[in-house]
Formats: structure tokens, C-alpha cells, sequence
DNA sequence: TCTGGGGTCCTAGGACCC
DNA sequence: TCTGGGGTCCTAGGACCC
């Protein structure tokens, strides 16, 4: 059996936590660049505020004239999420985060009521993490996905979905959309919905045979986890990551190739941190510039992938970056964003030994250490490479940003009593 | 002036091989 | 009028997720 703990509007459950004049309020938290509406609170819902919504859009609307905006805090957002994870390991002996605010829990052979053992793990969620949350339970994790929501939709409710009653499921399976359905989207209700299959009962009601023509594996996988057949177990090892990617919104419109030049050099510096974080190497890399997709800008975009010497060397990196993005660049037009993407990851010990290294690998591990060290110990960008701009006034905008309450000390809470 | 970022998986189709 | 069969590997693009 399968739990899934899921945090109500996470990000704004987070910033709620250290600062209670935030309760109750309509509340939503704006992507990076302050773009759009990425989590909003229910009272923010009820004002009808949508998701993805441009914010420079929504702020004008006299409806939600009450909403409180704010920039995304990754940094708090993770902790908070360690936070729960950590909450979560006491209760069960598997969890499995699946996103920054899910994880699935193994309720396999419990001797206990599951639903108030889920109960309970939801209060100890709350008091100790701060964060409320939805539990919902089923034989498979589409079905427990499926409970979550349901149990997210009944807002008065306790808090608990379960799905594990056949009986119960087929009842309930019935009134269920089925853009509701994990692995779902768009396309594929779409595609149901013009055979006349608009609910979950419907859906697994097709045959298997007409499921998989219609829809492959992927669809007939959903279909099965539905009727209660596991076909996403709980993984046994934690796969590496296959990519790394750092990818921007311009903070303003950049033209000239020196503003250009910083922000993929900033980019990839991000992005090798992230990869030695993980220990990997890379052996692949895409670079792409790009103008402004919805304005009347001359559009422009283009990529370029290549392989390089395996590496987790940030210099090199630029080097390599650099070189592919001044061959995509074109003068004259209004650039809005740019992307890295390290793909091919590699762990150290699976690659061959390069016979002729164009550059001392001890040497490299050493100074990517030192800089690492010094990073972490005195804040981010403390060290950079001189590429990367000091100045860089074409950065993400973030004017609503709440402290980092929880991994700086100068901006922890003050409690005076 | 302002519309996110970071992932995974699968498939179709081309290139190539014998 | 006739033009094989079977296999692998790679990539671009689609679809989905949060």
C-alpha cells in the first residue's frame, strides 16, 4: 500500500510558517523573474486567481486587488522540504520523495488503522515542519495520487483520502475527470474525451489491447495502476541524474554580446556546482539563446549541443559554453532568456582514462574543491570566475522576496519575549 | 517593462549495417 | 512488372510531471 503526503500550497505554506500575518490571507508566490503565479493559497484560488497566471497581467485585475505576491524562495522551500522528509522518516521505513512537496510513503503490512496512522503523521507534519498537508492512500501510487486530491479537493475534510476499498474506488471513479489522473495531461484527455471517455470509470473500462494502441505504454501503464496493478514500484536504488540544467528569464532585455557572454558563464558556473554536488562528470552540452517568445520582438533562437572532454571543471566549462554560444549569437535582436544543459552525466569511474588530457585533472578537482569550500562557507557567488560578471544588471528580477529564514543567519527570525 | 524552471520517459524516423 | 529482411543506434520532438 501506498501513501502520498503532499503539501497544501506548499510555497506559501512555507512562507506562512515564519511570518503568521500571512495566515488566512490570499497569497501567491510568482515564478523566478517574478513571471507568474506558481503557488497560490485557497484564498487566492477563490479570488479566482489562476495557475501560471502573468503576474504583470493579474496585478491589474481589481479582484485581486487583496493578493499578497512574492518571489520565489528556493533556498527556504528546500529546507522546508528536508524538513518534512525528515518528519516522514520516522513513521514509515520507506519514503520516496517524489517533488520538492510530495513523497510517497511504503504503508506496506501496517498492523495498524492506516487512516489514522496517516493522520497522525499529517500532525506531526504540521506541528514540527510547519507545513499542512494532504495524505491519500491506495494499492497503487496512481490511485494514492488520485486519493491525495480528493482529499485536497474536500477542504472542509479530514485531511485523509482512502482508496484502497475496490468498491469504493469504482463509486467514486465515476465523477472523477480524468485530467485528474497523474500521467494524464492535456493531449491524451483530449484524445479520450473525441472516443467519448471523459471520467476514470470510462477510461478503464477500454480494453487493454485499444488502450495501448491508443495511447502506448505509457497510457496503458496508468490504465493498469488504476485497476489497481502495480506497475511503479517503489524504487529500490536512486537513479543518477541523466541532466543538469540552469536556465533564465533575462532580468531585462540584453543586446549586446558582453551582457550575454556573463549570463551563460554565470549559468554554467551554477550549473557545475550542481554537478559536482552530485559527483558527476559531463560529457555532453547544450547552449541556447532566445527572444522574447510573446511580444513583437524579431524572434530569433537557436541551440547548439556537443559533446566535450568529460569534465566537472568550471573554467573549461565556460570555455566550452562560450565558444558554441557566440557562434548561435546574432546581433540585433532583444535576447529575454538562455540556458546551459549538461547532459550525458557521467560517473567519474565509468569513463575511460583520457590518454592526451588537455588539462591536469588533480590540478582541476583541487581548485573546483577550494572553490566549493570557499562558497559554501561564505555564501554563494563569494568566489566566481571573472566571466560571469560582477555587474550583472541583466539578472532575474526578484523584488518580493521573503528572508532566507532558514540558512542565514543574518536573516533569521527575531524573537523577542 | 513585465508571460518560470527543471526534470523524465517514450516514440518515430533516419542512418547505417549485414 | 519487378525493388528483402532484420537489426542497432541516435536524435528530435512530444508528452507529462511539479
Amino acid at each position: 500500500m501506498f501513501a502520498l503526503i503532499d503539501g497544501n500550497s506548499f510555497y506559501c505554506s512555507c512562507e506562512r510558517a515564519f511570518d503568521p500575518t500571512l495566515r488566512n490571507k490570499p497569497i501567491a508566490v510568482l515564478s523566478n523573474n517574478d513571471g507568474c503565479a506558481i503557488a497560490r493559497t485557497n484564498e487566492a484560488k477563490d479570488l479566482g486567481l489562476k495557475m501560471g497566471e502573468p503576474w504583470h497581467l493579474a496585478s491589474k485585475r481589481p479582484e485581486l486587488k487583496p493578493m499578497i505576491w512574492m518571489s520565489s524562495n528556493y533556498a527556504l522551500y528546500g529546507d522546508m522540504s528536508r524538513r518534512m522528509y525528515e518528519v516522514l522518516c520516522e513513521f514509515a521505513p520507506r519514503v520516496d520523495p517524489y517533488s520538492i512537496d510530495e513523497m510517497f510513503l511504503d504503508f506496506e503490512g501496517l498492523p495498524c488503522d492506516t487512516v489514522a496512522f496517516a493522520a497522525r503523521i499529517r500532525d506531526r507534519v504540521r506541528q514540527v515542519a510547519k507545513i499542512p498537508t494532504c495524505v491519500g492512500l491506495g494499492p497503487t501510487k496512481t490511485i494514492a495520487k488520485l486519493a491525495n486530491k480528493l482529499a485536497k479537493h474536500d477542504r472542509s475534510g479530514p485531511g485523509v483520502c482512502d482508496l484502497n476499498d475496490p468498491a469504493e474506488r469504482i463509486r467514486r471513479y465515476a465523477d472523477i475527470p480524468l485530467n485528474e489522473v497523474w500521467g494524464i495531461g492535456p493531449a491524451t484527455a483530449a484524445k479520450l474525451a473525441r472516443r467519448g471517455i471523459d471520467s476514470v470509470a470510462a477510461f478503464i473500462r477500454m480494453p487493454l489491447d485499444e488502450t495501448r494502441d491508443l495511447l502506448t505504454v505509457v497510457g496503458a501503464r496508468t490504465h493498469a495502476e488504476l485497476r489497481g496493478i502495480v506497475c511503479f514500484p517503489f524504487s529500490v536504488a536512486p537513479q543518477t541524474r541523466k541532466s543538469i540544467a540552469v536556465t533564465r528569464s533575462l532580468g531585462r532585455p540584453v543586446m549586446t554580446w558582453v551582457e550575454m557572454e556573463q549570463a551563460v558563464a554565470s549559468y554554467v558556473t551554477r550549473a557545475a556546482e550542481k554537478l559536482r554536488r552530485h559527483g558527476l562528470h559531463v560529457t555532453a552540452m547544450q547552449v541556447f539563446i532566445r527572444t522574447n517568445e510573446f511580444n513583437a520582438d524579431p524572434k530569433y533562437s537557436n541551440q547548439s549541443t556537443f559533446e566535450i572532454e568529460p569534465t566537472a571543471d568550471t573554467m573549461a566549462l565556460i570555455a566550452d559554453a562560450l565558444r558554441a554560444a557566440r557562434q548561435i549569437w546574432r546581433d540585433g535582436f532583444r535576447y529575454a532568456k538562455a540556458g546551459v544543459v549538461l547532459l550525458d552525466l557521467k560517473e567519474p569511474g565509468d569513463l575511460p582514462e583520457e590518454m592526451f588530457p588537455s588539462r591536469d585533472p588533480d590540478r582541476s578537482a583541487r581548485l573546483m574543491a577550494a572553490m566549493d569550500a570557499v562558497n559554501l562557507r561564505y555564501g554563494r557567488r563569494t568566489v566566481t570566475p571573472a566571466t560571469a560578471g560582477v555587474q550583472q544588471g541583466w539578472s532575474m528580477r526578484r523584488q518580493r522576496l521573503s528572508p532566507r529564514y532558514t540558512t542565514h543567519f543574518d536573516e533569521m527570525l527575531n524573537v523577542r519575549a
